[in-house]
DNA sequence: TCTTGTGAAGCTCTTCACAGCA
DNA sequence: TGCTGTGAAGAGCTTCACAAGA
């Protein structure tokens, strides 16, 4: 997952678990795409299928909103899709401001599957007085200095935000103080934020390097030695002060440095 | 969490938990600016508040990669980041391909945290063939004609999908046949994957969807009453072929549909 | 004295397997 | 008969609390 909680003492909200939570809008996807295609019903274990879990988990996590399906048919789409966006909020407006208008933040602007799911983009915000009144996605960025009143007038409750590293606590801190109690935050940098506010991080170099983990591993491990030979030469170790003994499982750091 | 995992039973790699690896780069992440401030040592509790976790995950983290710390002292932060780099696998070079280049494929050629860990975009892929030549991110965009050949010669084992929905599982099926077997997707789609291909998602229209979650809760159950029925003329809600007895916590479809 | 490293306990999530029901 | 809904068992992760050791 890209993705991780915080501040969140992982407890259940209204009895629905949080890894249930984080499915819903998987289940809610594929149903989507069944009602697209004017399918009635659907089994548990083709709608699992669809959204790439097991159907004993989906029919336990569907079991924590309800009695949805009926027993020998299976569970009927169209009700299913209200019911789960009714549990998600989604058959509710809302508006959502961008935070940091750089290549990502434009793109997030683009993006077309928010308005699908009832996230309106309520306004583009910039600390770049010369982005200032510019069109992204068909609406003028705004600056940084009106954020507090945007924010109040559009009654907005989440701000994404795609700032650089630095500048993403002080706009965490202002998005709070004008009322906003849920973020999503690209930028590669811990928020700390008081109790109440949720934020969610979206960090797309980690994603990478969870999979540079597992890649390592298929190489081999009998290429392991190969590749530590090789790693002394791409990066260059740092010198410890004592060399005393340490227990690591294997590849304690070269005691020579390559020039 | 912004991402999930995919096609990987949840065991454990060499003995370090999946909830462990995922929480490394992090580390590393906090490390690094340590290290750049010229931080010689740091506590478990330091490093933990740094990287947002608490203080005892963080020495169960670290205890399954070795015996790092010192006791009474803490731990030697140049040791630690080449440690965690190399767990990690980063302390070797990972040429990527990002296919898709949108806005969102556009950003992810921009953005800099891949350059800083290991990472190289060896290559911009695009269907369009108006984009062939194109510049993005200083390198010319190529077309997918050449994706086998552009995988093979540039030995990428890790790609990014970053195409529309529709596109994504025929790319996803053309990086794998080609030698891919890392992939980030980004498009809002299940990939399907033979054994052996880790896939890691990324969507951001589901991040969305957890915060909103949790925002309705915030509102507050006492104005659940009210908010049901704004819902009612916000969505239209299907009507049930057969009104049977339901069992839902709450809010029941309306047997009414608005006009 | 101070902080790491770690058994053990507790908690959450997943999976199993089958009773219950249409 | 077929598929849902769910107790119970199992696996994995987090937190506690303290022994070990610099």
């Amino acid at each position: 997952m890209a993705t991780g909680r915080t501040h969140r003492p992982a407890t259940r909200s209204r009895g629905i678990p949080e890894a249930t939570v984080a499915r819903l809008p998987l289940y809610l996807r594929a149903l989507t795409g069944l009602s697209e295609r004017s399918v009635p019903t659907v089994s548990s274990e083709e709608l699992a299928a669809a959204a790439g879990v097991n159907s004993a988990k989906l029919r336990k996590d569907f079991s924590y909103l309800g009695s949805y399906g009926t027993r020998g048919v299976g569970y009927d789409v169209e009700y299913l899709v209200y019911q789960i966006s009714r549990e998600l909020g989604l058959t509710q407006d809302w508006p959502v401001v961008i935070v940091g208008i750089g290549n990502l933040g434009a793109a997030l602007a683009n993006y077309g599957g928010f308005a699908s799911r009832g996230f309106r983009v309520a306004a583009l915000i910039d600390a770049d007085p010369a982005m200032a009144g510019k069109p992204v996605a068909g609406m003028p960025v705004q600056h940084t200095d009106d954020l507090e009143k945007i924010i109040s007038e559009n009654g907005v409750s989440i701000g994404v935000i795609a700032t650089p590293a630095g500048a993403a606590q002080q706009v965490c801190d202002r998005l709070v103080a004008a009322g906003v109690t849920s973020i999503l935050n690209f930028a590669p940098t811990v928020l700390s934020v008081p109790e109440g506010v949720d934020v969610r991080k979206v960090d797309l170099s980690i994603e990478l390097q969870i999979l540079a983990f597992h890649e390592q591993r298929k190489a081999g491990e009998e290429a392991a030695v190969a590749e530590a030979a090789a790693a002394a030469g791409a990066v260059v170790p740092p010198v410890r002060a004592a060399g005393n003994g340490r227990k690591g499982p294997d590849g304690d750091m070269p005691a020579v440095m390559p020039a």
